[in-house]
DNA sequence: GAGGATAAGTTCGTTGAATGAACCTACCTG
DNA sequence: CAGGTAGGTTCATTCAACGAACTTATCCTC
């Protein structure tokens, strides 16, 4: 979506946002990361984004500092890409989105986010509500809500049942 | 962005949302629409949209039921595209963006958010410190920050610069 | 009442990005 | 050494964005 010819001129902090965050796909490859979705063809078959399109993106969002590539086997060599301080200052953004599209769009609770140490629902700010505290990023656990699909066609969707906290690896079967 | 044909199947209330307002231009559009902006010409020359763009972006949002059309004069008969419910829910979102891009990408403060109840500062999710409570969309002055520039260009940057509360019609000089 | 201005579009040719299929390169396993 | 896997690149086609020109309806001014 963005593009420097035409945002650069806006001097607001939400466009310059929009220009590395705002295209087509960006979004989804930081919510899959923030789900625990970390390698090349993990992406590929969750998102069902063209190749060349999620190579532009990841390389897109390294060089702007919001995900690392970094290299988890030698041999053959293999990368993954993790979220930075950065994208994880990004939650709250989705946070808001998400929200919006559940009370406004789809009416249904596919996710539930709770904090991992009471199991209490997060608020909309990812505050909870029991502790009193806004609730850390990797101390929010994802379960599948009742809207969700039991039966998904993809080995990552299928491996993201599992209840897990957020930017915990997801552990994809082979089959 | 957004096309119902890929995201549709994303079982996501983040791709859902991203499906409505993930396109090129949106945000921005309901951006200004929060500042105030409100004739098809005003948000013409304060984004430097094509045409084109505009007006599908006008009609969908209409048709989603994000911003409303409303005749504000007959003869010559004038419309204008005000923000609705469902519309002003997307604050947090647009909140949590522009806080984002501003501690992550420009550094700078271009706008503030007060209280207009009490004059203070607004939290990271729309809160007063002051008051303890969250402040209703309306409720929300917006000031030109120290870094945002004095002299504008088009005439609606300028008209902006007056504080004023979000939402509330910006008056654009007919210069 | 003729000429010009304004608001809100639409039309259209050109450019640029997204798509999907095929191909490429290491390396590993049986 | 045949086949598979991870992580890409290349390329032809399709689709959206761009920007300039044109349209329509009304008002304002002389």
């Amino acid at each position: 979506m963005a593009l420097g010819k035409d945002y650069a001129t806006q001097e607001c902090s939400i466009a310059s946002a929009l220009e590395v965050i705002g295209e087509r796909w960006t979004l989804l490859v930081i919510r899959d990361a923030f789900y625990g979705v970390r390698r090349y063809n993990d992406f590929l078959v969750h998102l069902g984004i063209p190749r060349a399109v999620l190579a532009s993106r990841l390389q897109a969002l390294t060089s702007q500092g919001i995900l690392e590539k970094r290299r988890y086997q030698e041999s053959p060599p293999r990368d993954e890409y993790v979220l930075t301080d950065r994208g994880i200052a990004l939650w709250p953004t989705l946070r808001a989105l998400g929200l919006w599209g559940r009370e406004h769009l789809t009416g249904r609770q596919l996710r539930i986010f709770r904090h991992a140490a009471c199991g209490t629902e997060l608020g909309p700010y990812s505050d909870c509500p029991t502790c009193g505290t806004v609730v850390a990023v990797p101390d929010v656990e994802v379960v599948p809500g009742p809207d969700l699909g039991r039966d998904p066609a993809d080995p990552v969707s299928r491996a993201l049942l599992k209840p897990k906290r957020l930017l915990q690896p997801v552990e994809v079967d082979p089959a």
